[in-house]
DNA sequence: AACTCGCGTGCACAAACGTGCAAGGAGACC
DNA sequence: GGTCTCCTTGCACGTTTGTGCACGCGAGTT
């Protein structure tokens, strides 16, 4: 076997170049050509179960693509009848009604992060919000190498007990890890005490840097919270929020937010103070982005999915089927 | 189980739509959300059985595509070498070097079968050649549906024993049913045997038609004829060609031939006598086809190889490695 | 030098998968 | 209505694949 002294240039954790050969070699014999992994292993020189695990790798690190198309002439009633209704994108991903709401979050998170690799591309600036939902698609991101591309955090992740710094840096550096993306953390807490705080922080060049970058993206991808449904998301139940401010959004009719943001069923988010302090960007900044990816999942997020719709904050919905089907049941 | 009366319309022996709708929902469970054959044959309600055939169904049946992409750092030394030296885009099929030419054959033949998806869509004129790689090819490939292409034999099929009209035809309709396409027979005999009669019936109408066709294709698709390697192509062995006809070839010196057409090392191809009886179509004309794809496996067949490559016939090139490898040791 | 830590390897076992076969069901033809 | 044929289904079996574990090697540390 001959020896190439270099090492893999692209991943973090330096993989040795002949590992990426190996597994190039096993995905083609494997899925090309149909051999066993016995056979492959033969001709590797190496035990039926290295090939086991670099066909692992191979598919875990993007070598493999595996998609899924429609014949057009049968897409999904759901998701062309949201096409039709919102004007809208849909990915609807297949989910039994009576699965768990973990499972159902879990699976629209891996298809989600399968699917990813289609949207975002080389030079592109990519949003990203946090929440769970993101935290969970962040879990299953297939790697996909892009030059000179971005990610960008949307609004600040810090609460009152912890900074929440290395939650959010987590999630977006397994993005940037997976893109070969620079990463553009935005070190500030969820919602500021004082909105003369954050004015005043909005003033600083550093910030001032990163709201240019939000201004001018390419994708937005976020989830949506949901304030008063049974399955809290991360904002409502993290230590972000006090229980006036619980009060006080319930009062003004919110029924969801994106990236810290909230919205009335309507769509609007003019005239809830609890803005003022947040971190997240103005509807209007966001909609600069000419593609704006939510992932939602579960029936109980239904009505802050509607608000964000009605906001016009959704390009490309991927969704599990139970909330798809809701959403066009007109209510 | 909703019953949807219409059929699936794409596919000649009718599939109901309710089996492609499954196969789809399988496939994404499987392929996009990692759960096992047990699980999505509980989610449909049927057997661990069926959901394994509905998934080599979807596969068969191009519902999945799985794609492999090298890392752009890593493209085989072998590919890029024949782009820089020969200005073909190789696609090099891992096959080990002690493999039988048969092996190498089919599995040479099945890669390509799996890549040409990528070069045949909409709207296209595909010339095929006939020959034992194209039957190899034909008998793997993924279906893929297109509107409005066409593909065109590119030479005739008739012997002295059999018409051949079956054998091609064959050949040919698979490549239709595989990309819904209709198919331009062209019922000649692989040589006449009067340069007058040839002459005669290119003056008639459906062949001047046909010819037509063949001077605007988009893609051409064909294998080389190797005349004195030890595995003789289709050509040399199925009562086309006569001792003397060979005599005259060896004299010549010719070293292959593309869809009938022979040619020597050099990639000339003029003043062989045996070309004014060929039924296949002039190399001027074929080099129209911007997109011109040639299958070849096994090292005997590198000198014809090098004479097509010579006489500027291919554009695209899948071959094995043995064969690659052969190609730029250069002589 | 000895030790530790991390990583890659092969083994062995369990889980997951493909497929021949027989049974059942839906037309088609008589 | 019968019956013949073709297609689909689930079962059972053998094969193929994933993975915990123990071992061994090399790099870095004390």
């Amino acid at each position: 076997m001959t020896w190439t002294p270099q090492d893999d240039p692209d991943r973090s954790p330096e993989v040795p170049a002949g590992k990426t050969r190996d597994a190039l070699r096993a995905a083609h014999l494997y899925y090309m050509q149909d051999l066993t992994m016995d056979a492959i292993a033969a001709e590797l020189h190496t035990s039926r179960s290295s090939v086991s695990r670099l066909l692992s790798h191979a598919r875990a690190s993007g070598l493999v693509e595996i998609s899924i198309h429609s014949p057009l002439d049968l897409p999904s009633r759901l998701e062309q009848e949201i096409l039709a209704r919102h004007e809208i994108a849909a990915h609807v991903v297949p989910v039994p009604d009576q699965a768990s709401d973990v499972d159902r979050l879990d699976r629209v998170a891996l298809s989600a992060a399968r699917i990813l690799g289609r949207f975002i591309d080389s030079n592109q600036l990519v949003g990203v919000a946090w929440g769970s939902t993101m935290s969970a698609v962040s879990r299953h991101l297939v790697p996909k190498s892009t030059h000179n591309s971005e990610i960008v955090q949307l609004n600040g992740a810090g609460n009152l007990r912890t900074t929440g710094i290395l939650y959010a840096s987590e999630l977006l550096r397994r993005f940037g890890d997976a893109f070969g993306a620079k990463v553009q953390q935005f070190p500030v807490p969820a919602f500021f005490d004082d909105p003369a705080t954050k004015e005043a922080f909005w003033r600083e060049r550093s910030t001032k840097r990163l709201l240019e970058l939000q201004g001018r993206l390419d994708v937005a991808l976020f989830g949506v919270g949901s304030p008063f449904a049974e399955v809290a998301s991360r904002v409502y139940q993290g230590g972000y929020l006090e229980r006036e401010d619980y009060a006080a959004l319930s009062a003004d009719g919110v029924v969801g937010d994106v990236a810290t943001v909230f919205y009335r069923a309507d769509g609007s988010s003019e005239g809830i103070p609890l803005n003022e302090r947040a971190t997240g960007p103005d509807f209007g900044v966001l909609r600069r982005a000419p593609r704006r990816i939510c992932v939602v999942s579960g029936r109980a997020k239904l009505p802050s999915l509607r608000g964000a719709i009605a906001a016009g904050l959704i390009t490309d919905l991927i969704t599990d089927e139970g909330t798809a089907r809701a959403l066009v049941e007109h209510a």
